[in-house]
Formats: structure tokens, C-alpha cells, sequence
DNA sequence: CATAAGGGTTCCCCTGACTGGAAGGTCAAG
DNA sequence: CTTGACCTTCCAGTCAGGGGAACCCTTATG
């Protein structure tokens, strides 16, 4: 297969999976005119890169996933932590878009939104914005 | 003030600080010994900056805010589409996220984590990467 | 006076995970 | 013969800074 069929088939742009190639992910064969020729196996993995990918893994978590998978004598405690891992940033993640989710929310609803210039979301950005005080310590100028 | 005291009282580094005077963000004066010297109206400018910056907004967001808000004629109306926009594109990556977190939550749970090798979570990450068949077109090997 | 500490300066490279584009080789069809 | 669709490599850019080198300025201390 060329790394055409491989992108239609794997759903990844060829872009990513000559990336992929780069930093030693999947290793392709060449055929005589240069040409990446890609197995089933090398398919599989790249389609397996794709998934772990699209549920917001690292490529260093696909990388050690991979070898996991590869790997008959893994623990699956070993994958299970690079997983839960990976859900308490995704949570961390969250949390700290819903905080800014929060305060934005608000100020949105605060703001009229029509031709003036009176505005609750500048006067927040520019009053939070508060400045710590004179400076005590480093007093030269 | 030099970049020191700013950082201090603004919150941010002094890294950031330079940088935001490289692409345009403020523009402080300069002493004879070649030190940036700030103004409190750069002080409150990169304060600005840095609670925009909490709330996630791009550093284009930032500029546009930050003109808005020195620009007595500006109408609310256009900081509230950009806060709007914003929050918009923050629940789309709260969706996102929340997605992966329900398989990865439930992937998780379903595994065993122990010693053996038998994994759901590889196992999945393996069968939804299946491949969409064989091609079809383009059939040169 | 020398020097050390603690500011500051510019400059360049690095990050993650690709994406875009240029310049050029290969292959099958018309 | 040429066109068009593939493929190749290589370089540069993205976003928002961070790290660190090499060097300058100022003040305090021995």
C-alpha cells in the first residue's frame, strides 16, 4: 500500500503519518521508486495511533501504548495508569475551562452588547487586572 | 519601574513581558543604561494582558481587547462578540474533552490493572482502529 | 580597587504535533 | 508528449512563551 491508501484507510492525513515515520513510530518497507510501502500491520498501527490520538493521549502515551500492545507479557496495570493518567489531566483540563467559563459567562451576560462604549467585561480585565502595590524590596529606581 | 518590579507587580515574567513588547503588546521607554523603563500605563496594559490571558483568550484576542479598551468610541457590542466567540470555543473543548473522558472513564474501569496482560483499553484502542477496508481505487501496488 | 551578587540586555534554540508549500521524481492514461 | 495524480525530501511556520549563553550595569563589601 501507498501512504495514500494508508491516509484513506487510517483516516490520518499522509502529512501525519510521514511524522509518524520521523520519529520512529511505525517503520514502513520502500519499494523501488522510493515509495513508503506500508503492510497491514503498519495500517493497524497507524489506525491504532489514530484512536489512542483522538482520545487526547500524548504521542509519548502512544508510543509506550504501543509497545504494550506489542508486548504479550505487559501488565495491563501498566496501560491502566498511563490511562487514569490521562483522565486526571483531561479533569484538570476541564475544570480549569470551566472556571474561565464561569467568569466569562458572567461578564457576557453583564455586557449590553449595543453602541456604547460602557463595557463590564473591560472594566473586570482592566480592575482585576489590579496591580500589586508600590514596590517595597529592590527600591532603586 | 524596570522589567523586575513590572513582573512582580503584574504577575507576569519577565520572558512573557519581553515578548509582548517583541510583538507590539506595549512599549515601554528606555533608560540610558538601555533598561526597559515602564510606565504604570504599561503596568496596567500587561496586567491587562495577563488577566485576558487567564481567561484564555489568544494573544489576537488581547490585542483587540486591549484596543477596544483604549478606544473611548468603541461599541460593547464588539468586546462582547469577541468574549462570546471565546466562550463559545471554550464549551466546544469542554465537549471535547468531556467525550473523551466518558470512553477513557469507562475503558478504565473496565480494566483489571493488575498483572495480566489482558487489556480493554488496548483492546479497544486496537478494534476501533479498524481499518476501513480494503481500497478500492487507486489499485496500483 | 577588585570582586561578587543581582539586576538587566540580546540572541538563538526548544517545545507538541503537526501543517503548508516548494521543488522535483514516478506512473498510468489520453 | 503531456497531463494529472501520485509520491519524495526539505524548509518554515504555527502558539505562547521557556531555557540558557554571553555579555553589560549597578551597588555593596573586603
Amino acid at each position: 500500500m501507498n501512504i495514500g491508501d494508508v491516509a484513506r484507510r487510517s483516516g490520518l492525513p499522509p502529512k501525519t503519518i510521514r511524522y509518524y515515520e520521523d520519529i520512529g513510530l511505525v517503520s514502513p518497507l520502500r519499494s523501488g521508486n522510493g515509495y513508503r510501502s506500508f503492510r497491514e500491520s503498519d495500517l493497524h498501527k497507524l489506525a491504532f495511533l489514530g484512536r489512542a490520538r483522538s482520545l487526547g493521549f500524548t504521542i509519548d502515551d502512544c508510543r509506550t501504548l504501543l509497545k504494550l500492545y506489542e508486548d504479550d507479557g505487559r501488565a495491563s496495570a501498566d496501560v491502566k495508569k498511563i490511562a487514569s493518567d490521562h483522565l486526571t489531566r483531561i479533569d484538570a483540563k476541564v475544570e480549569e475551562l470551566l472556571a474561565m467559563r464561569r467568569t466569562l459567562s458572567h461578564l457576557v451576560h453583564e455586557c449590553a452588547g449595543d453602541n456604547r462604549p460602557d463595557c463590564p467585561i473591560l472594566d473586570d480585565l482592566a480592575a482585576s487586572a489590579s496591580v500589586d502595590g508600590p514596590v517595597e524590596k529592590s527600591v532603586h529606581r
